[in-house]
RNA sequence: GGGCGGGUAGCUCAGUUGGGAGAGCGGCGGCCUUACAAGCCGUAGGUCACAGGUUCGAGCCCUGUUCCGCCUACCA
């Protein structure tokens, strides 16, 4: 039967399980075997279909189960798959499909993002291929572009977030440009408007030249660049000399409007003129005292260009200063400019300093390295700009924001994370919202064209409610695409409409993303969701790691080092994938990718499959269900094992230590399960023991992998239910399944402690054999004689049961047992607990590489036992460390000794033969 | 400038209240043993960056040094 089986199944490995293979429907295990090797392709594609047509990611509104709901961070629409998409996306779907397991009622919002900039940009680009350009279109037609692109491909990102198996609740699929939610963002706009806290205003910020919008201070990236420190004299109106300033940016000297000192700086302290030649310009400029200007860098005298510079804008209010912008939205010089108008800034600046250094004007340059802002979009070096822009006023959001952390209404897990959530919402400043461009929400604000008054309304106005005029102009501007994705938790649920679904779900379970995200959009939903709904939007903020290179870089297209999750998903299988960014996902730190770990994953997958098709050889029907009658040392033990696995698997997810649960399951199920129990539960399987024992192996095997698959399910879900609807005696999709312990029908095996310590014995002594094979060079081809020698008569008669077993994986064809008497002399032996494995030399074994064995065990031993005995000498350590310890020491030392006892014995016994031989 | 994280086997990394240093990959030796060569069996390899301190006991706690990475900042 068996080897008609094997036969059988060599013919089919190519491609038996995709032939007729139904939905949900059981076969018969004999036209059912699986391939030799796992092949992930056909599979992945199938089940995911059977899924979403079985709607079983579909969350239930009227459900009593307990809610569970993550809202994912929505990718850009404009996005292509990366691997921090994967992780990220890996890592909540192993939380629902758990939380499914458990029986909750889960809830996984899918969605995107309109990414403001970013999808202009990929638009715009495409219409300039057709020669087309947003102006000569106009904005309405331009709109209609996007929304074209986006029906076109905006769905791709989406689709492969299906390839990784995200089991997301696509029929509640959101965009931020939904209707919906474009009145979620407008209410909460005219909610804050009219609250004051937001306004608008002229202020100095981070401007995008290329994009030609304002952008947030987070949206700014600094780099360190080597720039230079020019040294220019600004002249005395009357007479010789002058001050000298310095400065990084010498073409904003043009939009200078006064020269500063520190009033107690003894340099300046008799200054022939209180006014200085703008050079260049021959505008006159005052000097002004401030003690805003840092004494010791560069002269101690710093140019004020209140329109390009932050902290002159500052300086310039506390002055009364004018604001002359020289630089233009376009990077151009400006009118304001002189004769220098239309040049690019750059291009301003060397002409400046030309200029400059004829006339004697520029004193020296220094190398200065400092850091400069960029674009975070297009890495274009911002501008700081004064402009009219819409602000909120961050401040009153962000103390409850900060209190919902303190008080744990929302905790950050890893904790360190909190520290720098404090931090930038204590020192954040006002979130400038506008932008000019036109993809996005455009601001609900009207000027009235006749009285100038100011209109914000949810509702498009037809007339000034001051003037009654029709004339109202709307602004131009359109919101930042992150003010919309602070509402997403509860603007995806239905807000500001009352719905059951916002009822039930919300405060969300979790949030799980990046930190890089942190203050973008963690920090802001905490602040709108506090505010608008009056609760936290997430118990739980779960922060992952950066994925990088092997070499620790952040992947990125530019540098080339970027290795793409469809290409792993092709190569490997989406598992593989999967369960190696799961196994990487520690706590705290990021993850260097490298190929070969996926590789080593994959062949994990493999694993899991082949030990499937090694069940199903013997499984033939689903009666095996309670093993509970008749069980074999290994059986108890593994379904011990397997008790202990589940409860570790459990509490490591309840806690997001991924990466524990990972390599629990990794190490259970290839080093416990396939290792050792099924080695050990081939006799029984086979029939060499009695029926009642083949059954209960049977029972236990089926058993171990039915529960095994649904631990593995939340990680692997693909191979998982490949093999779950192969496997007799299951209904149904696994995502239906029960976590192991919690299905009343299939209660939780027993924890047994004194199988496993049996079961380790018998290990022990299976390897010690294996041990002295391999040092002796003996080919597993050769079998052996062993005797056993234990002076404990239940030792004794624990081994002597499991003598088959022993005999079977130690390729043994004789074991004797005594509880006394001498070992055969030539043997070679090893000490296993309380006893001594000797293996029968005669003809098979070198004496002198046993002697030689020995002496290095010996060693050891030796050194073990003097560092134990070290301890115990320590008075110290016996009356000041617990007993507990110290009584755990006492008896390490003794079973060492004991051990040594037997050791020496043996070399004795051995050199005796030595000798006798030469 | 400030803050944070890290330095553990050849490589990549675990190590949860302080109590006998681990895994995967790679290496070495041996195996096509009736699920799996994407496999099986065995095995070598570490002053836990450095120097102090606390403790009976430190990879873990404290101080200092050093190297690397990241975040953040208005020193022109």
């Amino acid at each position: 039967m068996l080897s008609c089986k094997k036969g059988q199944q060599r013919n089919n490995s190519s491609g038996a399980i995709n032939n007729g293979h139904h939905f949900g429907a059981k076969q018969i295990m004999n036209d059912n075997l699986l391939d030799k090797g796992y092949e992930p392709k056909t599979v992945e594609a199938r089940w995911y279909k059977y899924w979403e047509s079985e709607n079983l990611f579909a969350a239930d509104e009227s459900s009593d189960a307990k809610p569970y709901a993550i809202v994912i961070p929505p990718p850009n629409v404009t996005g292509v798959l990366h691997m921090g998409h994967a992780l990220n996306i890996t890592l909540q779907d192993i939380l629902c499909r758990y939380q499914r397991l458990l029986g909750s009622n889960v809830l996984w919002v899918p969605g995107t993002d309109h990414a403001g900039i970013a999808t202009q940009n990929v638009v715009e680009r495409d219409l300039a291929a057709k020669d087309l350009d947003r102006h000569q279109m106009g904005r309405d037609k331009f709109i209609d572009a996007v929304w074209e692109w986006r029906e076109k491909y905006g769905s791709t990102i989406i689709n492969q977030l299906k390839h990784l198996g995200a089991s997301c609740d696509w029929s509640r699929e959101r965009f931020t440009m939904d209707e919906g939610l474009s009145r979620a963002v407008r209410k909460v706009f005219v909610v804050l408007y009219e609250e004051g806290l937001i306004y608008r205003g002229s202020y100095i910020i981070n401007w995008c030249p290329r994009c030609r919008t304002a952008l947030a201070d987070i949206e700014v990236e600094h780099a360190d660049h080597d720039g230079r420190l020019y040294h220019i004299r600004y002249p005395y109106a009357a007479g010789d000399g002058g001050p000298v300033v310095a400065t990084t940016r010498p073409e904003t000297m043009l939009g200078d409007t006064a020269l500063a000192v520190n009033p107690e700086d003894d340099r300046y302290l008799n200054m022939p003129a209180d006014e200085v030649v703008l050079p260049l310009t021959g505008r006159t400029i005052p000097i002004i005292y401030d003690d805003y200007v840092d004494m010791t860098f560069g002269t101690g005298a710093l140019k004020i260009t209140p329109a390009h510079d932050p902290n002159d804008f500052i300086v310039g209010e506390r002055h009364d200063l004018p604001r002359l912008k020289v630089i233009g939205d376009d990077g151009r010089m400006t009118a304001e400019a002189g004769k220098f108008e239309g040049l690019d800034r750059f291009e301003c600046r060397k002409l400046v300093v030309e200029e400059l250094e004829k006339q004697g004007l520029l004193i020296k340059i220094e190398n200065h390295a400092h850091s400069i802002g960029h674009c975070y979009r297009c890495q274009t070096i911002v501008e700081p700009n004064l402009s009219p822009q819409w602000f909120v006023k961050t401040k009153p959001l962000a103390q409850q924001a900060i209190a919902a952390v303190t008080d744990d209404r929302t905790r950050i897990i890893p904790e360190k994370w909190k520290n720098d959530y404090f931090m930038w919402l204590e020192n954040v400043r006002d979130w400038c919202i506008s932008r000019q461009i036109w993809w996005g929400h455009q601001v609900p604000a009207w000027t009235c064209g006749d009285c100038g008054h100011l209109v914000v309304s949810e509702e498009d106005p037809d007339q000034c409610p001051k003037c009654q005029s029709g004339n109202l102009l709307r602004d131009n501007d359109v919101l930042d695409t992150w003010f919309s994705s602070a509402l997403w938790p509860f603007s995806t649920l239905g807000w500001p409409d009352k719905t059951a679904l916002l009822d039930k779900f919300y405060p969300t379970s979790v949030l799980v993303t990046a930190f890089d995200i942190l203050f973008f959009w963690v920090a802001r939903m905490m602040m709108m969701g506090l505010h608008f709904m009056k609760e936290v939007p997430f118990h739980h903020v779960y922060i992952h790691a950066l994925v990088r290179d092997e070499e620790g870089k952040k992947m990125s297209k530019s540098t080339g080092n970027v290795i793409d999750p469809i290409d792993v998903i092709n190569n490997y299988g989406t598992d593989a994938l999967r369960f190696t960014l799961a196994a990487f996902a520690a706590q705290g730190r990021d993850i260097k990718l490298s190929e070969k770990r996926i590789e080593g994953y994959r062949n994990f997958i493999n694993k899991i499959w082949n030990s499937a098709r090694f069940a199903f050889m013997h499984i033939e029907e689903a009666e095996h269900r309670f093993p509970d009658k008749g069980l074999s040392l290994p059986d108890r033990w593994i379904l011990s094992r397997l008790h202990q696995t589940t409860d570790n698997v459990a509490e490591a997810l309840d806690e997001y230590r991924f990466n524990e649960a990972a390599g629990t399951l990794y190490q259970f199920v290839w080093h416990e399960f396939c290792d050792w129990y099924l080695e050990a539960s081939k006799p029984a399987l086979y029939g060499k023991a009695d029926e009642a024992s083949r059954k209960a192996a049977l029972c236990t095997l089926w058993r171990v992998l039915h529960d095994t698959l649904i631990l593995l399910h939340p990680f692997i879900p693909f191979v998982t239910e490949e093999i779950w609807q192969k496997l007799p005696g299951t209904k149904a999709s696994i995502m239906k399944a029960r976590f192991p312990g919690t299905d009343p029908e299939l209660p939780a095996p027993d924890i047994d402690t004194e199988a496993e310590a049996d079961m380790e014995r018998v290990m022990g002594i299976i390897t010690a054999v294996r041990n002295i094979r391999g040092e002796m060079n003996i080919s597993p081809s050769v079998t052996l004689s062993v005797f056993l020698l234990t002076g404990d008569n239940g030792t004794l008669s624990k081994i002597r049961s499991q003598g088959e077993l022993i005999k079977t994986l130690a390729r043994l064809d004789s074991m004797e047992t005594a509880d006394s008497g001498e070992r055969p002399k030539a043997s070679a032996t090893a000490i296993v607990q309380d006893v001594s494995v000797s293996v029968l030399l005669e003809g098979v074994i070198d004496v002198s590489k046993e002697s030689v064995r020995l002496d290095k065990e010996i060693a050891k031993l030796e050194k073990e036992i003097s560092a134990l005995a070290k301890k115990l000498e320590n008075d110290n350590f016996i009356s000041k460390a617990p007993v507990d310890v110290v009584e755990k020491v006492r008896l390490q030392h003794d079973e060492n000794r004991e051990k040594m006892i037997k050791l020496e014995k043996n070399r004795q016994t051995i050199r005796a033969l030595e000798t006798g031989q030469s």
